[in-house]
DNA sequence: CATGAATGAGGCTTCATTCAT
DNA sequence: AATGAATGAAGCCTCATTCAT
């Protein structure tokens, strides 16, 4: 093990045991022995499973958040960009990180209250960066949907799919799935 | 408890605590004193803690997998309505089985290969059932859309989701909420 | 199964399953499982487990003893008759029911002390009979061993490992194999 | 319990605990609590109860073939010094371990084959040994037995008898007791 | 920093046995 | 004479965690 190097690979480590086969059939055995460090190293670096387990959510739900930031920020100013520009960030996630993206779905449920907490406050975020992006397109006449919240549901929910079946050998590349979901989620807000 | 009545009430306890703390999460004894029995009452019963999990995980596939048949059924000969009625018994089923039907798309990776076989083998139909519909209608050209497979994805993803944040006492009624989703549907496929 | 016939069903289960596992690898499920009864009617006609085997070790013993006895009593009146007499009649029943006969050198231990006074004290009567016979055969002249103690337990020793190793399709004929031991045994005794 | 000294404990715990109650009648509590540790210290040593009666049943066979060895390398050469040798290495053996002794003789059949394999191989050559020694000596015309196999296995189980009633507190000594076994054995060989 | 050894609590499962029917 | 359903105790083993070194 390399010095210093002991912490990222722990980290590493627990995020894809946790991926792979979720919180409580992970034992911080599988984690040491797949980090390759010993159990009492491992209980060096971090408190305790909990701590390791919201590490890896709060780490993977902050990569979303900065590439979703860095898509709007670099989208022109207007509605239809800025969803596409949401929708394109979120699609890359999904398929950048496909095993580690559903843990953020999933795993949440098994974060201690005090934990859970945090990052419902941090998730809030995202919900208020899609809404806000579709009812601007709303207001602005932009976007036709008649109910915003469920359209805004519907878009996340499908590509959050895309973790469930996406496989990167595919046939299709990823810029054709950006481009396809981008068309998609503007059919469902109804893009003028 | 009831001689006689143990089976039935231990299933029920495995499906909520299995929907409530995910399979990992829930020990056998949590289940058995749910059910009010003995963990040995629980072991004459089921052969173990998997095939509890099988047993619930395809009661609650079959339910669905009914449903969907009899609407089917009782829909018009086409397209547009087979779809309506697609939706509208999934939505409903979201709905009335909120809690448990989560298991079915969370814990089905906690089954072991030999369960998991025939439970896929199962799901399998599902997804002929609506590639069935949707590929009929973009054939008879009653469905625009250029993916009929990401159109199908997206409306499932969508329907889906609903379980994660419905609340029954909530403002929306279910015929509301029926309604919305076969029009997005409908809006996802590009119905003419 | 046919009436009456489940109390030597059980027997016959509990001595092939005790035999070929030991008592307490073997189970009362097992033991019911072989003899085609359900586990409330083996207690029925048993108190328990331990009156199984009990009844098992005995029955076993007791036929080994009327062997014995009416080997001796068909044996001429003469030390080394008498020596032939038993050593045919152990080597027979070794082989005769070579599985279960070593559960009663094996199992004996796991009866509790109510039962195991019992059959002691009947075990203790085969001693007596080898005993008398090689003391008779030492105090008449016949016999020149100096340690008649040994001796007998020698002979007895090797009577009871033809079970270890003795196979009935094997190329020694049980007539051959009571010649030998016969012979083997006026050997250890030193007969003149 | 003294810091590093469990693994030996553990293991002397459970020679003693299996020899006197059997495999299947030793519960790992059994064991932990001679040792004087608490059961996951035993896992933490031992891979499981299996693993245990291994380890046990191997340390008490290579105990006996060392000294068989050490026997036959001290003896003269010649066969009958070298069936005294054997004879005096296994009764010594018989009353040194008096207790575990009968373990190897009992309890290998509780091993899974995986280490039953194992062992078996290694037990094979205690009959090679021993059969080499009578073998020769009846080619060399100083065993005079018409039949070697049996008088082997004679010798053999008259000595393996001594775990089962001998008491180091009775009239007998040790040497007494080598003197008359060696002296036993050569008559059974008939040696000349 | 890191480890080998240890622990108490709890995991799933099977046991011998009982009892209402 | 027999059974299906149930139980409390105990089985083996793994867990997350600690601590002296």
């Amino acid at each position: 093990m390399i010095r210093g190097e002991g912490l990222a690979a722990i980290h590493a480590a627990a995020r894809e045991a946790f991926a792979q086969q979720g919180y409580h059939a992970t034992s911080v055995r599988d984690i040491a022995r797949r980090a390759g460090v010993s159990m009492a190293a491992l209980y060096y670096h971090y408190a305790g499973k909990q701590e390791l387990l919201f590490a890896v959510l709060r780490e993977s739900a902050e990569d979303y958040f900065v590439a979703c930031e860095r898509a709007l920020a670099e989208a022109a100013e207007d509605p239809a960009a800025h969803l596409d520009a949401l929708v394109a960030a979120t699609v890359r996630y999904r398929v950048r990180r496909r095993v580690e993206s559903r843990l953020n779905l999933v795993e949440v449920r098994n974060l201690e209250p005090r934990y859970r907490k945090l990052l419902d406050a941090r998730l809030e975020t995202a919900t208020r960066m899609w809404a806000g992006v579709i009812d601007d397109g709303v207001r602005a006449g932009a976007f036709g949907t008649p109910w915003p919240d469920d359209a805004r549901r519907a878009v996340i929910a499908m590509c959050n799919a895309i973790a469930d079946w996406y496989h990167p050998e595919g046939a299709v590349t990823v810029e054709d799935l950006v481009a396809r979901y981008v068309d998609l989620a503007r059919t469902i807000v109804r893009a003028t």
